[in-house]
DNA sequence: CTGTTAGCGCGTTCAA
DNA sequence: TTGAACGCGCTAACAG
């Protein structure tokens, strides 16, 4: 391995100097500099970056924690964290919180022994006095889908009821007025958001939504292990209430692909018989059949945007605050609604 | 932040003795050692981990590099990374490629800045020659998915003859006696093996596998951005040759849905007009309907293997050579062939 | 069993 | 414009 000692005494200059042309900080004589550069590049030299976040106290590192990098929606995350880092000298940490918050606090505190100050943290079950106290010791520590007002400024989210909003919109205008919703009960607020979402969008066109055509459980959430057997539940839960609908709002893509299925196994057609609408806009959600209209989440966008504000938060001087980050929602039409004759 | 100092100085005695007790080696007195270890807690105090790095000149750290992390084949080899790593103290970094050689080997010089010695590589288009001298610098480097015969004990890669082998068996024994394959054309020597394992497997019965019966694209691989439109137009000149078949072996899942979704377009049924399997056992495959019958890839369990074995490499004295780790790939059986009854 | 010393590779003073 | 000296937090070698 090469140190900064060995090109200092190759090139007959101290290893201040070739400091100095490292960073490209500081006073350095033109010749000197060119001189330095060459046999730099000459030996391969290249800064140990433990030495250098020992004596600076920071690692440029980027910690992501989300509950679990094989789902595509968190692999964006990473996917968009590392896209960022990459235009820096960043590199990209990870460890998965599998939901638990106890996982996430681990995760996060071996995160900070390498010196990582900035973090995107994808918490959904965390407590807000916890994450408040993490964030007063780590400057770029960023949320990630999730809005605390105490900490505005470091929320990277979504407008759920927007996205409510879109789907009740899009399906009104398709000609639709009787919807059902399948969604979890669980602590996340993102599906109440969304439910939220469609009464306001149906309520601003004089309907209303039957509190039966709603579909929750108690015993699940949005991680719920075995989807499928809990859209057929839902699904034949619905149709034996006996209810009126011509389409279906699912929490997610996931769960609308279940519902889609449920129904295909009924005999139902999609979009004929019934219409499915999902959230998320996953990758899967252009492979199945009917393709799907879903409302899109920008999350690549939203990671790569997380990722420099917290580097922003760590490198600038400039405060970021007084305002928080909302991304909106899209509606993306595809196979999986029908458009209906509105007499 | 509380450093070994700090430590030592609350506890009465010398950093060293903090060092030992941390490190769980060396002689301590049990009372001493309580006692600092009671301290330790109370301070909240933790390694730190660029110092430990730099005097060892050896990071716990295990870097991962793979085309493009939100894909869930590659997400799966981060996620079973991060399960085996959690095992231990050891960190994961990792790093999108791409699939681009030059950015490969970035990725890699910079994993190694941060001492990353155990590093899970899937590179499918760097040359032999460079991997090599890689190999050579970096202990605890291992290859997942791929074979390269002079460093086969560092091999972690999946037996993709036998899988192709084991699609033309499965077939078979539904009574299916032609069979078609669409893939691609590239460097991947994956499609190749697959392919050669179904030609095996036909041989075997004593079928012969018709050339005209294989549609391969030079122009694209594994990669292709629209692989949709891919798979269209690969079963529009499939059924233009006019060849006969029952069945259709995709070079992955995510071909088969294509492939799949196509037939759909064009008004046939799956399985009932043509029987199509995949490559991969993908999320996706169970969710597609007709769930999809396809070739088990267990990607999350090699990845687990791999990183035990990168540790295995770098910690302990024992060589693990002459052997290579080759796993095999199983059936699971779904929807999406028929049983063809045999005269 | 415990403490002292030295040094990992680097950035940051402060003198020259 | 350049160099020498110091210390970041820790471990290893040695001394006691």
């Amino acid at each position: 391995m090469v140190t900064i000692k060995d090109v200092a005494r190759v090139a007959g200059v101290s290893p201040s100097t070739v400091s100095r042309v490292v960073r490209g900080q500081g006073k350095v004589g033109k010749k000197c500099r060119a001189k330095v550069q060459k046999i730099i590049e000459e030996m391969g030299y290249r800064p140990n970056t433990n030495a250098r976040a020992l004596v600076s106290q920071r690692a440029e590192l980027v910690g992501i924690v989300t509950p679990a990098l094989h789902k595509p929606f968190f692999g964006s995350i990473a996917f968009g964290a590392e896209k960022a880092s990459r235009l820096t000298s960043y590199q990209v940490m990870m460890r998965n919180s599998q939901n638990d918050p106890d996982l996430e606090v681990d995760a996060i505190n071996s995160l900070r022994e390498h010196g990582c100050e900035n973090m995107i943290l994808h918490s959904k079950f965390g407590d807000a006095d916890t994450l408040k106290s993490l964030a007063d010791k780590i400057p770029g520590l960023v949320f990630i889908n999730r809005f605390l007002p105490e900490m505005a400024s470091r929320c990277v989210w979504l407008d759920n009821v927007s996205g409510g909003r879109l789907a009740a919109d899009y399906l009104f205008k398709q000609g639709h007025r009787e919807m059902a919703i399948v969604s979890f009960n669980s602590n996340n607020e993102d599906q109440i958001d969304r439910i939220n979402g469609v009464k306001q969008g149906l309520t601003a066109r004089g309907l209303t939504l039957p509190e039966a055509n709603i579909v929750l459980r108690e015993d699940a959430g949005p991680d719920v292990n075995n989807m499928q057997e809990y859209c057929t539940h839902a699904v034949n839960e619905l149709l034996s209430r006996d209810v009126s609908f011509t389409a279906i709002i699912a929490y997610n893509d996931e769960m609308a692909i279940g519902i889609m299925n449920a129904l295909f196994d009924l005999g139902k057609n999609v979009p004929e018989d019934i219409s499915v609408i999902g959230f998320d806009d996953l990758d899967i959600a252009q492979k199945c059949r009917p393709a799907l209209t879903t409302i899109h989440y920008p999350i690549v966008e939203m990671a790569e945007y997380a990722t420099k504000l917290s580097l922003q938060m760590t490198l600038e001087k400039e405060e970021v605050i007084g305002r928080t980050h909302l991304f909106m929602p899209t509606i993306v039409e595809r196979k999986s609604v029908k458009k209906i004759d509105v007499v």
